[in-house]
DNA sequence: TATGAATGAGATTTCATTCAT
DNA sequence: AATGAATGAAATCTCATTCAT
């Protein structure tokens, strides 16, 4: 009937070659449209930004709604992973330190990426994607904090709270490089322990 | 045209009377109407909850834009004789402090600060407004390192970035009251200085 | 919000004049049309006939099925009016056949007779419309066994049934009038007590 | 181009075979739907049902319309040859008024016999098919006819009136098996002798 | 001045049909 | 010959704004 869209895709079934292709353009596009104009750009911009047609865009993502869906999703992803490497290349307290304040120079460029951390009921469908943003953060949390990097006394809960709002005020303030290393300085003086 | 041209006068002044009333009114609602749904909310329910028509609603604000920057400037004039009342009753050290708090308690219900806070462009009119917010925040953050309440080593454009992301956080992240709590007091330890 | 459209028209309630004939220009237009076409037509002919902009459409009736909807209320409401016209001016076995007749006649020259006899579950509202078409036809048919003019062993349901049967065949056949008279014969006959 | 031209020749006629088998798939499928949702159902929606993909339905028939006329002829075909078992098991009385009674409870079952009736200028290519379900209807009149079960004076038009009409009352008014016998005898009452 | 109906551009969604794989 | 992705015109619905009453 409809054509069984985009879960289809990320449960690996087989899509063909130039179908990913299309979807991938799709989330490229919309990523950067929505990043640029908010979520009430048009669907038509995002499939012409694309080089596709309107019907495409439906085609993968029945609703204007699960695109955005798919595209928080992706990001999400993304994310956990750069996660990864970045705690493979540094110690725990840098690890943490830096995992942040990455974030936030993404939210200073991604629009979407709000969404993603204020989760907004897009369903995040938890265990279907094992490890999620929130856990990453908390395994670099327990790490610095073992480590003496971080206050032995803040919770994980607390530290998605300043990291949320710190990136919703990148994004919305367009601060600077500066002004955000500075900011940034007062929100891990906050984080670290008193001498 | 009228036959009495006493009563004209008389209704002449009721019905600025009126139309006075149906501004607050209209503007209290847009208040309501876009803090719950975000700015894409229809002009229409914003009418339906004043009780007024559409078109009063189009006679007071030119442009949907015009309502949104008048319930900017609304908030605005509130928030900064608000600081005038912390200020008088608390000392220089509680005054900022206490006022950062009372700020971010208001993100946290009214979605229409975070607009106020980003300035998003829309006409600031600067100068018509002797004592902007970005002003009293100064004052007062000048007034706390004087105290030694708050490092001297911390710009206002810091503590603005700081005040705008936690209030933004607070609002999308619908914090409860003990998260706004723990979360203020980690901001706020990296805002004091160093023992 | 949205309109509180159609039913306060037909509640009675106060519509601006203007509006009224819009109302009702749109009604005869869409009958016109989903006559001709079937329903599937398309809103914005049916505008296009009744010479107004598309939302003005929408303002009337929210959804496509609002106005298909409407249309079956009036057309029950004209017909059941009709038959209390017949059933003054001849005597009870006339008024029968007369009414059956007139109903057919009425069906093929418009589509929507169909969906007003067929229901389609479209918000009948019983007792919003004390006399409803069934219980007309009842009324008529009850006279007309009394005066012997039809068979006493003939229920209701069976006559709606033949009614709605006929009136679909000489919608789709596109019976000319003979046919008509011809056909509406030997139902008579089927319905008359035997010598 | 192919390798081996013998097993080509062979996969040719397996694949004749796989298509007939198709076609045959599609054409069930196509009447249940348009059958169930009218002919305004999606050809999406009747490929899924059959099991094929969307581009196979198109193979076979290049347009919609060639569909819908594919169902009809190929019904038109099953009922006239039902209509030689009937004539052939019962009398001429019996044969005419059960092949009526068994159109009707088929049309009960399958919105598409409506559209078989009207006709709807959906090519009826006649000829092509030798004997037609008006010839064959109008043999079982006569034969009916000759032995008195019918009316002398009844015509073959005014038959198949009827005949549709009663079908598409069966169909959109839903009937149950009670009241399309008692319809039924309603309208045999109305084509056979007086006494 | 208030009302609320009308406008019409634009957004989302649908679906018959084409075409690369 | 089958598949199913892509197309794009058209349909439905939304909403800021204008204007007659």
């Amino acid at each position: 009937m409809t054509h069984r869209p985009d879960d289809a895709a990320e449960a690996g079934r087989r899509l063909r070659a130039d179908a990913r292709r299309n979807r991938a353009r799709i989330l490229a596009a919309a990523e950067e449209v929505f990043a640029e104009k908010g979520e009430s750009a048009s669907t038509e911009e995002v499939a012409a930004r694309a080089g596709v047609a309107i019907g495409t865009v439906f085609r993968h993502f029945p609703t204007k709604r699960d695109l955005l869906a798919a595209i928080m999703k992706e990001l999400r992803t993304r994310l956990v992973d750069e996660a990864a490497a970045l705690s493979a290349d540094a110690g725990p307290a840098a690890a943490f330190f830096d995992y942040f304040a990455f974030m936030v120079e993404r939210a200073a460029r991604v629009r979407t990426v709000l969404g993603l951390l204020a989760a907004e009921g897009m369903g995040a469908e938890p265990g279907d994607q094992i490890r999620d943003l929130e856990q990453v953060v908390g395994e670099l949390l327990e790490a610095a904090q073992r480590a003496g990097a971080v206050r032995p006394d803040v919770a994980l809960d607390e530290v998605m709270a300043i990291l949320t709002a710190t990136c919703q005020g990148a994004l919305h303030g367009a601060w600077d490089d500066d002004l955000r290393r500075r900011t940034l300085g007062i929100v891990f003086d906050g984080l670290r322990p008193r001498a």
